[in-house]
DNA sequence: GATGAATGAGTGTTCATTCAT
DNA sequence: GATGAATGAACACTCATTCAT
């Protein structure tokens, strides 16, 4: 009743070591694949060649993963909230509708060249079952849905010039969907200052003038 | 000796012809593929698509090109000589480098939303043979580099602030790759009033203020 | 207008014999692959060896079929045909309500020795798919209940006792299927040997006494 | 040496038990494995299935068993040893050929019906190993062949009609057999019934008229 | 010029089996 | 006694490519 208690923390520890483990080492195949994946393609990147990278054998990653659209469709996921959480913290933001668009712009790039490596986006959206591409899909229409109000409401407040929404969000994503193939975390610009930048350029190019 | 030159004439009329209708039928098919990779995707297009598309069985594309990576090689090629002429038009032109900045970007949309359909831009440069890749690559090399030389220019010259020329054009460059997936030619936005939109948001992004 | 409907028929036979060829090569494939199957059983013969016995490669069984599983499918529904066409002779027979159960059962056993090798019975059910699996039980199931329905016919007109045809039905055909992994054409029984044989059992089985 | 008897005395009880609870397990394994063969066939069913029906995970089935094909081969002889067991009853019995005959078709079905859940009688024939399926196949010849002796028998005392005795074998096997994919232990026909019935067939079949 | 037929190389996936813990 | 993790072997299937006709 004294000692017990300890060991019972301790067999906890234990099973959520192994838990964390698993997590863990999925979620380091994911990262991996989604690097490759970024890097070369999607079909250009064999299950034998990721798994090569994380030294085992292909059918060791079936323990981890469904299949690799299974792969795919999670880094679509983890793409996607990223967005959601820099979308989340720029409508939250106190200041003009620019303001709100420019910290979205720059949280997002921030987000996508930072620990999750740039390598979350583009990726062959029409290798995905037609189930999770719906998913995707929706996730992303949402996305762009409330970037666009984004901007509506800095024209209705006079910050943002009179721009057509949905262009200036297909302008500014394919500027960030296109880094996936030049970004590299190790290169000579850093995420951060790409963020400052990109954010900056978005700005004059649509703030009142 | 004296009937026979008709003849020949018309040999050559008939050879001609035939090269002309060779050359029609492969650029058909080119623009055909192009299309179709930039709407599914390369490795989402087989060759059966593409030929049933133009009406014919697969073995009868070996006629017209080398082999599968052959169209995607020639797709880049169009691209960039589309890149080129819009390059050259914008450096014969007089004004300052930000004029010539933006009537580069003007022109090179229209070029690519236009009669080639939005499809010349492709991202499946992994697919290459490597000795296609890196002529692709040195061409696209050419063009950036040209493309930072007019921005540094319009920096000389005072009409464009202080950015970074390499992180502009890969901003850029990005807003038009990014094209390839949502622009069609007989959607509601038209090509020309995209090229006029994208040339100016870049203008606005880094004009001197 | 002399000459040419022989050319026309000509053409017309050339086409005709590829399309026979084709069809020809295709249900070579499938009675290879039903003896197959039926020999060393559904999941212990590969496609690779299918295609040895054709003298092809693998993929090009491709072009006959669209998978594995559509070649079962071809070879239950070739039973199913049997079958049907033992009880369409069955059926349309005058004669007492016996005499008919008889010569289904005999002209069944005859069908399934003949041309198509007591290999289209029995084989690998759970391995079709959904749809498929419907289908051939749908089969199955009328074929049963028609067979029920001679017996009943034949307990009405008093040339059968009072079995259950159920249960009749279940040892007859259990009969039927078990043959599949005996019978060998070139084997010392003859197909119609056994017929008779197999038949005379049923009927001194239900027979009135 | 004097207290010693007592301990060795319980151990052996514990190991008695041990080996009990071992072999109790073991044969619960085989049982389960058994109907999930007989449902849906051997490659259908997996290692993991039927670990999870035990409550297991799939290694802890090789502290029981050597492998997939050993699980076969115990059914297998299980399946054999209720033939033998139904044959000696058979053979031991006083009466006619005829008499015999039916005794063994009657036993044998109540017992394939009965505990082990008509699931001995397996087809999946060709997974066995080289060497495991001699085992087999002489134990089947053994059975066919006092079988056929049976026959033969009430041939010769005429109670039985002049009948090829190898094919009446497969008749009859066949019937049993096909049991394994319809009969279910809780389905509407009872399993004595069904020998009863079985056995009466096989009596008017061949019985001398 | 075009087609039917076939091929070879590669890839995703399954599953029985092993082994350290 | 049992498990998590990993492996090797096999296999169905796809597709660009070739070639005789």
């Amino acid at each position: 009743m004294g000692a017990r208690p300890r060991n019972v923390d301790a067999w906890k520890d234990a099973r959520q070591t192994r838990d964390e483990q698993f997590a863990a080492k999925r979620s380091a195949l994911i990262r991996k694949a989604a690097r490759a994946f970024s890097a070369r393609g999607f079909y250009n990147t064999s299950l034998d060649d990721i798994a090569a990278q994380l030294g085992v054998t292909k059918p060791a990653l079936y323990y981890y993963v469904k299949s690799k659209e299974d792969i795919l469709y999670a880094c679509h996921v983890i793409s996607n909230e990223l967005g959601a959480e820099a979308m989340a913290y720029a409508e939250n933001l106190n200041g003009s509708g620019l303001d709100r668009v420019v910290a979205l712009a720059r949280r997002y790039v921030e987000l996508l060249t930072g620990e999750f490596g740039a390598s979350a986006v583009l990726m062959e959206f029409d290798a995905l079952r037609a189930e999770n591409r719906r998913a995707i899909t929706a996730a992303r229409k949402r996305f762009d849905r409330r970037f666009r109000t984004l901007i509506t409401g800095g024209i209705d407040d006079g910050s943002i010039r009179k721009v057509d929404p949905k262009l200036t969000v297909f302008f500014f994503m394919g500027s960030i969907n296109w880094m996936t193939r030049w970004f590299r975390p190790d290169g000579e610009v850093e995420g951060g200052e790409i963020a400052r930048r990109f954010a900056d350029y978005l700005r004059e190019a649509i703030r009142s003038r």
